[in-house]
DNA sequence: CTGTCGTGAA
């Protein structure tokens, strides 16, 4: 047993391992109860006292009457009973598996699950009989769908309807239709008495079909007659509800069967965690697979992929991290799956030195990696714009002879644009359509236009969306809204013009970003040129018209404004809000509507699209305009520097230091922020100096701040109450 | 041949 992990040892393993409050292992409320339980169970000395049920699994099943029999222990099944000699292997197995968490088998142990899959029957004797059998199965699928075909073929069955037999033929049968007619038809012989795996057989059939509802039917008939629901009735259940995204009604029935006193075996508990991974619910998943691994369960691939990838939708590192420990100390060597699914969970994560390690040491490990790992480390790379990562990794994968497919390349191209990589996108467009066996279809074309647009190369751009036009590969809405914004910059806006209108023949609809494209336009351009934009803008989004309008007139009360833009925010899809809000107050900066920006930024903050726009500990005040476009940046700063002139009016305690925050701009919108930001200091000649090792770090102390807001007594900056 | 779960693109 040397090799066995102690109790402690697993205990271990759950405890957090970072001391971050966000963390889900300090914010579960099941993980304290949970450990409390094991230590009862283990540290007692008599094995015939069995715990009482947790408090947790009480929460979860109130009702359940049974709850203390299903935490009756798996070593008292297996060593009470006379074994068979499977089962004894079985034990045997168990009990010297190098990594068992199965400490001393004669102390009981609260068990959550069944640890033994329950069995098949036997499988069908051969017989000359089944060929015959499964031939009529298949002359039942081919017949019409119709009741009256179905009984007219059922004559010829060439064997009589045994238990057997039916059992064969109706597990032979594809369509559910027939599966379900078939089924009828045995029940209505009544030959034999119907048994559970007649159900789970038609439930399977059914489920190959996606009928939900008549599996529920047919699970209701067997509660109604009294046939019993076993762990397989339970899981296809489960299962088909998950696969009709009928989430709601899989936990439904996982409940029920906690319920009915059923304990769930490997197999459902599997199911149900991946039920619950889908819906995000974190809590969940972890209080179930803690449970399970209490109770000696092991979890496989499968299962800790599931895990990896709910943490890396949750953007939760601690997750990861601890799916990575869990492995650890299993002893379990991750396979390629696990790594590709906890490599684009580190990206989702925002983690690009993790992923970095974690590919080295699966390459070191002697997995190849496939077009999914690479695709999704060449994305982190990229969004990190980590360009020597990058261009080393495309060297790797050229010297290997990796090989690649349509997505990769276009991960590579994105990439290209993310790092201004113009020549290697170029090379690598001209690989895909001579020499790779597959061609350039439209994200490849948005990501080379992409390139060129943020390297400002606009013919090169226009050239290539006539030829992605000609080529007939799909003109979509991204690669407008990448071409438009690049004629923008470019002042084009002749040609912009001519390419939303092909664009809108074309049949191209477009969405809140290209909106967001027209609107950012708008804000830099003057006079004629923003009638333009703003005629195509009517074109897509009206509404968004009416609203710059409407803040251009004086007389638009703040009420007025508040209304409209909840509106016109709430019909915006989540990602663009804030850009929109962006552009707006750049467009009212642009026409000298400054009282209106500060409204925007004010209601923009109420709606939360600026989170973290300021922060305060007792020893600094933060202003982070990172995500601000520079006519929202230097709203938020003269807003700032008001609401400071005020606080020391009012004597109110200061800290010691005053930081503003433009970031280093490696960030597109971040570009010129930094640049623009010192001048809008200068012009309101507040104290604040750009640090020089530091980038985009603006720095003032308090004594800085007091002595300028003295001298410029009083206040005129505060625009807005 | 009564049941489960995992990987990629603006």
């Amino acid at each position: 047993m040397a090799a066995t992990l102690s109790a402690a040892d697993i205990h271990c393993t759950l405890q957090p391992n970072s001391d971050s409050n966000r963390s889900i292992f300090f914010t579960s409320p099941l993980r304290l109860p949970n450990r409390r339980r094991f230590f009862t169970v283990s540290c007692s000395s008599s094995s015939k006292s069995l715990p009482k049920p947790p408090p947790d699994l009480e929460d979860i099943h109130p009702q359940n009457p049974s709850l203390s029999d299903q935490l009756k222990s798996i070593s008292t099944t297996l060593l009470n009973e006379n074994p068979t000699k499977d089962q004894q292997s079985k034990k045997t197995q168990l009990l010297t598996k190098p990594k068992s968490t199965w400490v001393n088998p004669t102390r009981p142990k609260p068990s959550v699950l069944n640890l033994q899959r329950q069995k098949k029957t036997q499988q069908y004797s051969h017989n000359p009989q089944i060929r015959d059998l499964k031939h009529f199965a298949k002359k039942l699928d081919e017949c019409e769908t119709s009741e009256a075909a179905f009984m007219e073929a059922i004559e010829e069955i060439p064997h009589p309807p045994s238990r057997e037999n039916s059992l064969l033929v109706l597990n032979s049968l594809r369509q559910w239709q027939k599966t379900l007619l078939f089924f009828n038809w045995i029940k209505t012989q009544k030959l034999f008495p119907m048994e559970t795996i007649f159900y789970n057989v038609a439930m399977k059939s059914l489920r190959f079909g996606r009928q939900f509802q008549l599996i529920e039917d047919l699970a209701n008939d067997m509660i109604n007659d009294e046939i019993e629901l076993d762990n397989i009735t339970y899981s296809t259940i489960i299962t088909c509800a998950k696969r009709c995204s009928l989430f709601d009604k899989a936990v439904e029935w996982f409940e029920r069967m906690y319920k009915t006193g059923l304990m769930p075996d490997e197999v459902t508990y599997s199911a149900v965690l991946d039920v619950y991974a889908q819906l995000g619910k974190v809590g969940e998943v972890m209080s179930l697979y803690e449970r399970a691994r209490a109770s000696g369960w092991v979890p496989d691939h499968i299962a800790l992929a599931v895990l990896g990838k709910m943490f890396g939708e949750a953007g939760d590192y601690d997750g990861i991290r601890y799916v990575l420990d869990e492995m650890k100390s299993l002893g379990m060597q991750p396979n390629l799956v696990v790594y590709n699914t906890l490599l684009e969970a580190l990206g989702k994560a925002g983690k690009p030195g993790l992923a970095r390690s974690l590919f080295l040491e699966m390459v070191e490990s002697g997995i190849t990696p496939n077009e999914k790992t690479l695709t999704a480390l060449v994305k982190i790379y990229g969004k990190a714009r980590w360009a020597k990562d990058a261009l080393d990794l495309w060297e790797q994968m050229r010297s290997n002879g990796w090989r690649m497919d349509l997505f990769l390349c276009n991960t590579l191209l994105s990439m290209c644009a993310d790092l201004g990589l113009e020549e290697e996108a170029e090379r690598l467009f001209d690989d895909m359509k001579e020499s790779m066996n597959f061609r350039p279809n439209s994200w490849s074309y948005t990501a080379l236009l992409n390139t060129y647009g943020s390297g400002g190369n606009v013919d090169k751009a226009m050239k290539l969306f006539d030829e992605m036009s000609e080529t007939g590969v799909e003109v979509n809405v991204m690669a407008v809204t990448c071409l438009i914004q690049c004629l923008g910059r470019a002042k084009r806006i002749d040609d912009l013009v001519r390419v939303f209108e092909f664009a809108m023949e074309r049949g191209v609809k477009p969405d809140d970003r290209l909106c967001g494209c027209l609107m950012s336009i708008i804000s830099y351009f003057e006079g004629e040129d923003v009638n333009k934009v703003l005629a195509l803008l009517q074109h897509a989004n009206p509404e968004l018209v009416s609203f710059i309008k409407l803040l251009e007139q004086d007389k638009t009360s703040f009420e007025t404004i508040r209304e409209e833009f909840r509106g016109i925010i709430n019909a915006t899809i989540v990602n663009a809000r804030r850009p929109f809000c962006n552009c707006l107050i750049d467009i009212c900066r642009n026409g000298n509507l400054h009282e209106r920006a500060h409204e925007l930024l004010y209601m923009g903050t109420v709606y939360g699209l600026y989170p973290g726009l300021h922060t305060k500990t007792p020893d600094e005040w933060r202003l982070n305009v990172r995500s601000l476009s520079v006519g929202a940046a230097n709203t938020a700063f003269e807003e700032w520097m008001g609401t400071l002139s005020k606080t020391i009016d009012q004597k109110e305690e200061l800290p010691k230091l005053f930081i503003a925050t433009t970031g280093a701009g490696t960030h597109k919108l971040a570009e010129g922020l930094a640049s623009a930001f010192e001048s809008q200091v200068k012009k309101l000649a507040a104290p604040f100096r750009q640090s020089e090792e530091k980038a985009g770090l603006f720095q003032a102390t308090r004594e800085d701040i007091v002595a300028w807001a003295q001298s410029k007594a009083p206040p005129s900056l505060a625009v807005t109450s």
